[in-house]
DNA sequence: TTCGGAACCCTTTTT
DNA sequence: GGGTTCCGAA
């Protein structure tokens, strides 16, 4: 194939980064600069014109999403070849490699996947076994040093060893728990996301022959997000790249946000002294923004230090200046974005709200729908984390998997039979006496006198039906298997019963919901089997069941916006000590987290941008007193817009809250420029967004309450300009906030 | 076993 | 403020 075809239609730069197909390269990719198109055509060209088979190439990003559209567009451009690549997530690519060879470690090619509240569990069990105090090791706080120990690359005795060494006492007892925390995932042929790369990892250091095999077969690596890649992650790719060194990361050090999870900026930022003879492309022509929304995003990034450094550019016109509105308080913040939604000329899906933490969500939440703007809420409660799935998903495992003892406890009394605290503690006595898996144990219970009465007719009949779902798995596929199980243990009814009418009903719908996503799942396989299937659901836990609806305004975090883009961005709540966190004041590495945060969110806007804060905010259940974000101070002035200038001072907790001057917000006031954590002032300074001269001769002062009669009670908020001009801005109880010309108001004083 | 109320916590969460 | 979790009482 002539490799013109394969780069016609991209820049210089992207070019580059195509036609560079061999040794070690890193592209870095600005927001918006076309970057899965130069992944996929990279790809094309390794097959079409370097000739290179398919399988010899491994591309792993970070999500199901990123790794599906890859693969969608390499196979639109080079067809059905492209089946025979590995294009796939870290994890799932890692827990095939652990399937065929997991018997090495002692893991069966069936084994579970424990996601966090599997965690949890085994991990309860884990300090009761070790007599731990569950208030100063609460399970959460163990599965995050166990997670991180994981992702850092350091197993448990290695994690001991440190512990001694910085006599950390806590450390200490973490290194016990993680020890036996790891003997008991074997015991019950579970893995944890952690273990799924660093087990594969330390089966690779193990067994060299096995890691030679696949450095063999994978003669090209690329990897998506290097910028989020972890130490194991490094590690594993680093591993397998090393005889051939045709490592093509591809990244953006702007955009990792995600270090709080072990993600290193470090990796990328040193890729060319890990690889000296790398060559580097930056891709910094942005095809999606406004020239304003660019100049703005790169003033607020320039503000780190620790970047390789990239400035994004365009061709697109300038467009509108970034609007900013400082609001006094939340539900001003809110009004003024619903007001900018409703009365656009946009469709409701073309809007996204972003914010930096989930608990600011509620106010939009609550705005859009009163206004009956349609939205949608990307990220909190996950379908496949509803009780009455992992319930579901949970039978389905221990069907699945027979050492899978989590999944087994969990179900006992599910639904209620009668098996309470008591009959549990005595197997789980029973089985660590005996060293039985819980299974094992459960099976003699005809022999032994374990359990009486009641629990022990209804675990006997437990095990009987999954004895019989065990073998229906051979004739029956996943979604019957569930259909039966949720028949025979009466799961609808005990749905019915146990939940008021509302809770019930969407339960049963989810239970609904599963048995169709099985089937739709079970439709695209070859050979669905439940192991299958249960893979899929741990590693695969998209919310593709709630359909993403283009005709909606969607709220999410800043995080969960990277990657994606909308014509019209609202980045709320853009407060010191909010965003930038408070938490992040002490550390330097985290206030630059924060500003690529911010970056990453600015970015995302096609068209349009604005940009909030609010100078008082209830958090947590209380009232603070708010300045404006120093990444707002950052942005020059010219490229922004005050959309609040006209509103007055109406808030009473603004002038009687005792709040210290704000120099912040007169810096917008008068367009001069003020260092964020610059002093306060001497003298009087300007409250921010008053009315500049309230007219005091006005009939109808500031405070005073009126009735109108058409809108009816309601209180003056400000009063602009004067004579016939004299206009007033005034809160009606019922109608809203209206601004009206004096002389036509026709207003009553009341009171 | 199930409930209800007190106590607790509180960034972000690709897999 | 609110959601969750945990413990004790019925």
């Amino acid at each position: 194939m002539n490799p013109d075809d394969i780069v016609a239609g991209l820049n210089p730069v992207q070019r580059e980064a195509v036609v560079n197909s061999q040794g070690p390269l890193l592209i870095l990719a600005g927001a918006g600069s076309g970057k899965t198109r130069v992944i996929v055509h990279r790809i094309a060209y390794l097959i079409m014109v370097r000739e290179v088979a398919p399988q010899e190439i491994m591309a792993v990003t970070f999500t199901n999403k990123a790794a599906q559209e890859m693969r969608e567009r390499v196979r639109a451009m080079i067809g059905p070849v492209a089946q025979s690549m590995w294009i796939s997530t870290f994890h799932s690519s890692c827990a095939r490699i652990l399937r065929n060879h997991g018997d090495r470690l002692g893991f069966s090619a069936k084994f579970s996947i424990y996601a966090d509240k599997e965690q949890i569990a085994l991990l309860k069990e884990v300090s009761r076994k070790l007599n731990l105090s569950a208030t100063m090791f609460p399970a959460e706080y163990l599965r995050s040093a166990i997670d991180n120990a994981k992702n850092r690359g350091v197993d448990p005795d290695e994690y001991a060893l440190e512990a001694r060494q910085t006599h950390n006492p806590k450390s200490q007892v973490v290194a016990k728990v993680y020890k036996l925390y790891q003997e008991s995932l074997k015991e019950n042929d579970a893995l944890d996301f952690g273990d799924l790369i660093f087990l594969t990892v330390a089966l690779f250091n193990k067994h060299p022959e096995l890691l030679e095999s696949y450095r063999e077969r994978f003669h090209y690596i690329l990897v998506d997000e290097y910028q989020d890649t972890n130490e194991v992650q490094y590690r594993l790719i680093n591993m397998l790249a090393e005889p051939r060194r045709n490592l093509c990361v591809v990244g953006d050090d702007d955009q990792s946000i995600y270090s709080w999870r072990g993600a290193q900026i470090k990796n990328i930022l040193d890729f060319e002294s890990d690889y000296p003879e790398s060559k580097v492309v930056r891709l910094e022509e942005n095809y999606r923004s406004t020239a304003t929304i660019l100049a703005a995003a790169n003033q607020v990034i320039a503000g780190n230090r620790k970047r390789k450094g990239k400035d994004l550019w365009t061709k697109n016109c300038s467009g509108d200046l970034v609007s900013l509105f400082l609001g006094s308080n939340e539900a001003d913040e809110c009004s003024y974005v619903i007001k900018r939604i409703s009365t656009s000329v946009r469709e409701p899906g073309d809007f996204a709200i972003f914010y930096r933490t989930n608990a600011q969500s509620r106010i939009f939440e609550e705005g859009l729908s009163r206004r009956g703007i349609p939205y949608i809420i990307v990220g909190g409660t996950k379908f496949y984390d509803r009780a009455e799935i992992r319930n579901l998903l949970a039978y389905l495992k221990v069907v699945n998997n027979e050492r899978d003892g989590v999944s087994l406890q969990r179900i006992l009394n599910i639904p209620t039979r009668g098996v309470g605290k008591t009959s549990v503690e005595h197997l789980q006595v029973y089985a660590e006496e005996n060293r039985l898996s819980f299974w094992e144990t459960m099976e003699r219970l005809d022999a032994e006198a374990l359990i009486r009465g009641k629990a022990r007719s209804a675990l006997l009949g437990l095990r009987d039906m999954i004895l019989q779902w065990r073998r229906d798995q051979g004739e029956c596929k996943p979604s019957q298997i569930c259909a039966r199980i949720i028949a025979e243990i009466g799961f609808a009814e005990w749905l019915q019963k146990n939940n008021d009418p509302v809770q019930a009903q969407t339960r049963g719908e989810n239970v609904a919901e599963l048995l169709n996503a099985i089937e739709l799942w079970e439709d695209e396989q070859e050979n669905p089997t439940l192991a299958a299937y249960l893979e899929n659901v741990a590693l695969i836990n998209d919310d593709c069941l709630s359909v993403e609806e283009a005709s909606r305004v969607t709220l999410m975090t800043i995080h969960r916006a990277k990657g994606l883009e909308f014509d019209e961005v609202f980045l709320v709540g853009l407060e010191e000590g909010l965003f930038p966190g408070k938490r992040s004041y002490e550390k330097p590495e985290l206030l630059e987290e924060e500003r690529r945060l911010c970056y990453v969110g600015m970015t995302r806007a096609r068209e349009k941008l604005h940009m909030s804060a609010c100078r008082i905010r209830r958090l947590y259940g209380q009232t603070v007193d708010s300045r404006p974000s120093r990444f707002l101070m950052e942005i020059p002035l010219e490229l922004m817009r005050r959309e609040d200038r006209h509103r007055s001072s109406i808030f009473k907790s603004e002038a009687s809250a005792g709040a210290p001057p704000k120099e912040t917000f007169s810096r917008f006031q008068r367009g001069v420029g003020s260092q964020p954590t610059s002093r306060r002032k001497p003298g009087p300074t300007k409250k921010f967004g008053l009315t500049k001269s309230i007219d005091q001769s006005s009939p109808f002062p500031q405070g005073c309450r009126v009735e109108h009669a058409v809108f009816g009670p309601g209180v003056v908020a400000g009063v602009k300009g004067s004579g016939d001009e004299t206009k007033l801005d005034i809160i009606f109880r019922d109608r809203g906030r209206k601004l009206l010309l004096l002389k036509f108001a026709n207003l009553q004083k009341l009171g």
